[in-house]
DNA sequence: GTCAATTCACATGAAAGAGACCACGGTCTAGTG
DNA sequence: CTAGACCGTGGTCTCTTTCATGTGAATTGACGA
């Protein structure tokens, strides 16, 4: 394209209409007026919250069911609408949403407390203080805000993970040393067998209710996307069977809305590249495809240098000796390539958790096995498509400078 | 041939260190009235 | 006299290292048939 097509490209752009009419309405934060089947659990979260209203503490709630399947949406909702009620009738009902996943806002202890203290408009240094004296600066602005808090602790589980149960034991013990506010929790969780790994004082504290979220059937799912796509898309431009597809896509695996509708506006935004006014059927595995390679490009991208040159190291690996590879080769590997690039080296311990985390990524397929007398080691493959690997390599060689 | 002991090459755990970041309080310094 | 610069101390957090222990089957070697 010279340069005067350029500009015959951008004008014909502009002319060409988008398909799109309202985009954001697919997009993941993105909060329809009416969650669509969920009003069982809604109702759920409704009659658990309401006391709330007559200033009485809910009792704590735990929300779980696999990703993707309104949990979260559910629960903004509900609260939002309590949220409503109690501004018109001047009830002081507060709702903290952390997500604690998410960037690294809340994934400590103290960093949870901290961030929940930020949000009663309290400034709170990042670090630096006592996690006890965060603590006390959050009770006393709680204390003295004299409410109801609703704390909504989405992907409760990451939490835990890496700060233990005792922030959450904690945070449920507050109340009896509360006078004038109350909190109560509401965890989400999309680990199923969260509730398991916890201490049995805090499960029975953070889980007065329980509520079951099920995955949406490839029928909801359809609906779901057909009411959003009648917003996002420009009339007519969705073929026939488009809709169903990505439903069943999502549907096969775990019923996940969220990729549902990730996929249906990549597959809009494939079409709209390639020129077509129409969303047809075969955009969607483009699509399909083009999410997951940007979402390893992406997490490989992020990966700290010592990340990036262990799956080099493997890589190269698998190249010359075709199929699993093992630690020690990757070792080895490793410390050559450091050497080359003036990295320096890890311990063999270091690089065994390193590549437990790759494997955690899907980058790549650890599996441990014992070779009897010759010891025991994982065996690795890559379980990125081979397509990808001359992009992922090119990748990792700018980024490490090779 | 059978069976238990051995052995390999790491996996997996726990604990502790290094170094970055930060708040706080105290001390010093220079500018001001 | 006071605001700001500049320490030292004590705190969190992440990434690593060090030390220790675990592990599963191929191999080995003793044993008995």
């Amino acid at each position: 394209m010279g340069q005067k097509g350029l500009i015959n490209f951008f004008e014909s752009y502009l002319q060409r209409e988008s398909i799109f009419r309202e985009k954001t309405v697919l997009q993941p934060n993105y909060k329809p007026e009416e969650v669509l089947h969920r009003d069982n659990e809604i109702n759920q979260i409704a009659n658990v919250l309401a006391p709330a209203l007559r200033m009485e503490k809910p009792s704590n709630l735990f929300l779980y069911g696999k990703t993707g399947s309104g949990k979260t949406l559910s629960a903004k909702y509900t609260t939002d609408e309590i949220l409503s009620i109690a501004k018109q009738r001047d009830i002081p009902i507060k709702v903290i949403y952390i997500n604690c996943k998410l960037s690294k806002v809340a994934d400590t202890e103290y960093r949870l407390v901290a961030e929940i203290a930020r949000n009663l408009n309290k400034v709170v240094p990042a670090t630096g203080l006592p996690t006890e004296e965060v603590y006390k600066i959050f009770f006393s602005t709680l204390d003295s805000s004299q409410c109801i808090l609703l704390l909504v602790l989405d992907e409760i589980d990451q939490l835990v993970n890496k700060a233990g149960d005792e922030v959450i034991y904690n945070l449920t013990r507050i109340n009896a040393e509360l006078k004038k506010s109350q909190i109560s929790i509401i965890g989400i969780s999309n680990d199923l067998k969260f509730t398991d790994m916890l201490d049995p004082r805090v499960k029975s504290s953070l889980s007065e209710e329980e509520i079951l979220f099920h995955a949406y059937n490839a029928i909801q799912l359809q609906h779901i996307l057909k009411t959003r796509a009648k917003r996002a898309f420009r009339e007519d431009v969705i073929m026939e069977g488009v809709i169903e597809k990505c439903a069943a896509y999502a549907a096969r695996d775990h019923g996940d809305a969220r990729r549902a509708l990730e996929l249906l506006r990549v597959s809009g935004e494939v079409a709209e590249r390639s020129g077509k006014t129409k969303v047809e059927i075969e955009h969607i595995d483009e699509a399909e495809d083009k999410i997951e390679k940007e979402r390893i490009m992406e997490i490989i991208k992020t990966q700290p240098k010592q990340q990036q040159a262990t799956l080099y190291s493997i890589i190269t690996l698998q190249k010359n000796s075709k199929g699993v590879i093992f630690t020690g080769e990757i070792y080895d590997e490793y410390k050559e390539l450091c050497k080359t690039i003036g990295l320096r080296p890890l311990t063999q311990r270091r690089l065994s958790d390193i590549i437990g985390e790759l494997d955690m990524f899907g980058i790549i397929n650890a599996k441990v096995i014992s070779k009897g007398r010759f010891g025991r080691t994982r065996e690795i493959t890559i379980s990125v498509p081979q397509s990808m690997i001359p992009k992922l390599k090119s990748l990792l060689q700018q980024v490490l400078d090779v």
